[in-house]
Formats: C-alpha cells, sequence, structure tokens
DNA sequence: TAGTAGCTACTATAAAAATAGTAGATGAAT
DNA sequence: ATTCATCTACTATTTTTATAGTAGCTACTA
C-alpha cells in the first residue's frame, strides 16, 4: 500500500481545476487557476511535473505539448481532506463545518441547495 | 491593516485544540492533540513559540510554566479557511462542501443535527 | 531561412513548516 | 544540599512548498 501523501494546497487547486474542466495543458491550468496572484508559467509547470512524479497526475502528448488529467480520485481526496479537517481542526463535529458555512460563506440559493441535499438522505 | 498570514495545518490544530479546551500550557496542548503520530514535547513548544511571534497566540505564566490562549478569533479563522476552501478546491460551491461531508463523514446524529441547524437559518 | 512564440526539461533558490536536541533555570522531594 | 523532573530559550536540521530562470526544441510566419 502507498503512503497515500495529501496534497498541498496549489497541488489541491490545481487538481481541483483538473476535475472540473477535465484535462488541461499547463497553459489552461494556468488559466482556470482562480487566480488570487500572477504566477508564472515555469511556476505552474514545475508544480505539475513533481505532481506527476507522485502520482497525483499523469500526462499525453498533443500536439508539442502535454495535456495532463488528474489521478487522484476526486471523491477520495476531498472525502479525506474534510474528513481531517473535521478530525484536527473541527473537534470532530461535521455540524460545526457547515455551521463555519453558514455563517460565512452562503446566501439563500446555496442554502436552499443545501436543504434539497439533506433531503435527499 | 495587518497581512492576515493563515495558519498551517499543525498551527490550526494547535489553535482549534485552545479554542475548545481554553487556555493551556504546552503539556495540556500536546496531549490534546489527536495524536495521529508522535511528536516531541519541544516540537509542540517550538511551533507555539513561532506562532506566538506571528501574533496567533499569547500567554502568561502560571508557576514556571506558560499558559496560552489563541489570539486569533475561531469564527474569523475558520470562516476564511472554508471560505478559500469553497473557493479554491470546491469550484465556489458550498453545496459541494456539504456533499462531500455526507458522502464521507456523516452518521444519522450529525445529519440530524445539521439539518436543524439549517432549519434554523 | 531567419525570427519568434510557445513548449518542456532541467536546475535553482528562497521561504515556510515540521521536527527536535541541548543548555540552563526552577522547584519539589529525599 | 543534591538529585530529579519539568519547563523555557535557543539553535539546528530536514523536508516540503512555492517560485522561477535558462536552455533548447519545434513549428509557424514573414
Amino acid at each position: 500500500m502507498k503512503t497515500e501523501k495529501k496534497p498541498s494546497e496549489m497541488e489541491l487547486r490545481i487538481l481541483s481545476a483538473l476535475w472540473n474542466h477535465g484535462a488541461m495543458t499547463v497553459r489552461e491550468v494556468m488559466n482556470a487557476l482562480s487566480d488570487d496572484k500572477a504566477r508564472a508559467y515555469t511556476t505552474i509547470l514545475s508544480t505539475m511535473q513533481k505532481m506527476e512524479k507522485k502520482g497525483f497526475l499523469s500526462h499525453e502528448s498533443k500536439g508539442n505539448s502535454h495535456v495532463y488529467k488528474a489521478e487522484l480520485s476526486q471523491k477520495k481526496t476531498l472525502g479525506s481532506l474534510m474528513k481531517s479537517l473535521v478530525h484536527h481542526v473541527f473537534g470532530g463535529s461535521a455540524a460545526s463545518v457547515v455551521q463555519t458555512l453558514i455563517s460565512s460563506e452562503l446566501n439563500a440559493d446555496e442554502l436552499a441547495e443545501i436543504k434539497e441535499l439533506l433531503d435527499k438522505q
């Protein structure tokens, strides 16, 4: 069994972009990133190359560029992220994560959407 | 305005312990941490001393030991943590955070608790 | 065909995070 | 009073993260 290293913040962002848009080139990922700050193209490139070494990504060539895709499952990865967060940071209470979301993050639509989610359970 | 640095993973765990238990000594924090792995006493000590330099913690003496308390607001800190997570990792959707919680984390009681939370909104 | 734009590979470097040893102070206990 | 446990201060060290430059390839373009 592999050691199941967990992605860093930037790595998560990149994975997230790939999960949401599907396979992309480095340039596309760079543009897809919610840009809180400017980063050099080679910064993203290096990061993604390291991620590939860790097995987080894989690529195939298309023309002279590489198209990367995520090798980690979104569900599993975000699942363990949340699990760790709940346990180590939110005192074991998933409800308090939701509470935090409610008080810092939600508009009426989102609230309704979440209620629906829960009713389906 | 201060630069509002964000706590690292370990720092969040320590803050979380202090928020939940109130002010504690280094030893107490060390014992309070959900121990996924063993860490030397001085590891926690150094981390907390650095946190104090950053303004995350403060202490006062009690006997010959220091009692630390969190200087960051739990609500604000966890609020921005979740906000950043939602935006950068969950594609802007708080609902998908909840979805992830539901599918990876929740038992019936928690589910009920969350429903109640939402109904109160 | 010479130039340019865009891409990867390779190599650095700086900064932050995580970890922990050692020395020296203090107070309790024999 | 000497020993022992415990604490902080100070100092490293290692690892990881984030960042980006440079060189060299390829393909289009004037």
